[in-house]
DNA sequence: TCAATTTAGTAAGCGTGCCTAATAATAAGT
DNA sequence: ACTTATTATTAGGCACGCTTACTAAATTGA
């Protein structure tokens, strides 16, 4: 017997899921025409989650790096998605909105999203998702939260 | 009453925690020194499950398109971890094999992988760990057969 | 038997996503 | 006042995966 079979393996399975996952996401965002990528889809998400965040914050939220989410702002803003705005209390910081007219986009890319999802989901019944859902919470916030390869300062 | 919280997503979940679980993978590789990334651990990993195989069937297995197979396993053969032989039956084939002293660096990159995701799984019970196990599989071939964003030809 | 088609691997080049390091401006602590 | 910390950014780089186009070999078939 020697080590299990990595096709089994939890973590295969999942970067192999999610890689499927935003290549669809991607294909039909490009379908759709609006000349968004996955990545710009997820941060306009966030934006409309946590409205007039800081960017820090923001980047926090998204379990990404200030730099990567400052990449993806600068695109976002450049087709008038988001805005950027200097936060009175404290002139370093920018917060960010959503565009003002950009609802209807919006809820263009969360409904193409959301398609591709039931797609990826299409034989699962409710209890399942929510299950799923739960899981992959935990399992997110249990890598967020650890300091395996973190520099132990 | 809006669209569905976002943050609640299936894909953003997925996405995210494959994402974190790549990072922390490539760091702890890297602790290692092994000089392997996160790509190049995969790729080995499927060489020693389907052993002998050609590339275009590799490529099948791990989802991939075979060009993209093609640069890992350059980069595994350069690093002597694996090797090609010309399939006998065929001249334009090759068949892919791990190089004959890897077994033990296998069972290292294999044994870094696994201290990951039990870190990342760490309050699961196996009960749990197995429907995760489940959901994802069923999640991956539905997308991996959906057709959404090919070209229907 | 020889041309046409298909298949296996590869070269070249790109875009996305993410990072680290260094910098400028501002704020906060002593 | 001066040092330290924080916010966003510029600059630069690497990993991953793709597409497109090419070459060599095999297969089909007239």
């Amino acid at each position: 017997m020697v080590t299990k079979l990595p096709e089994e393996t939890i973590g295969l399975l999942l970067v192999d899921a999610a890689r499927l996952l935003r290549i669809q996401i991607d294909r039909a965002l490009d379908g759709a025409g609006l000349g968004l990528t996955a990545g710009e889809a997820r941060t306009l998400a966030y934006v409309s989650l946590y409205p007039a965040s800081r960017q820090t914050t923001l980047a926090a939220q998204m379990n990404v790096e200030p730099m990567t989410l400052v990449t993806f702002l600068d695109r976002l803003e450049r087709r008038g998605l988001v805005a950027r705005e200097t936060d009175p209390t404290d002139r370093r910081a920018k917060t960010v909105q959503l565009a003002p007219d950009v609802q209807q986009t919006l809820e263009q890319v969360l409904g193409i999203t959301r398609k591709v999802q039931e797609e990826a989901l299409r034989d699962f019944d409710p209890d399942e998702i929510e299950k799923l859902r739960g899981l992959l919470k935990r399992m997110r916030s249990n890598i967020a939260g650890s300091e395996l390869g973190r520099e132990q300062a």
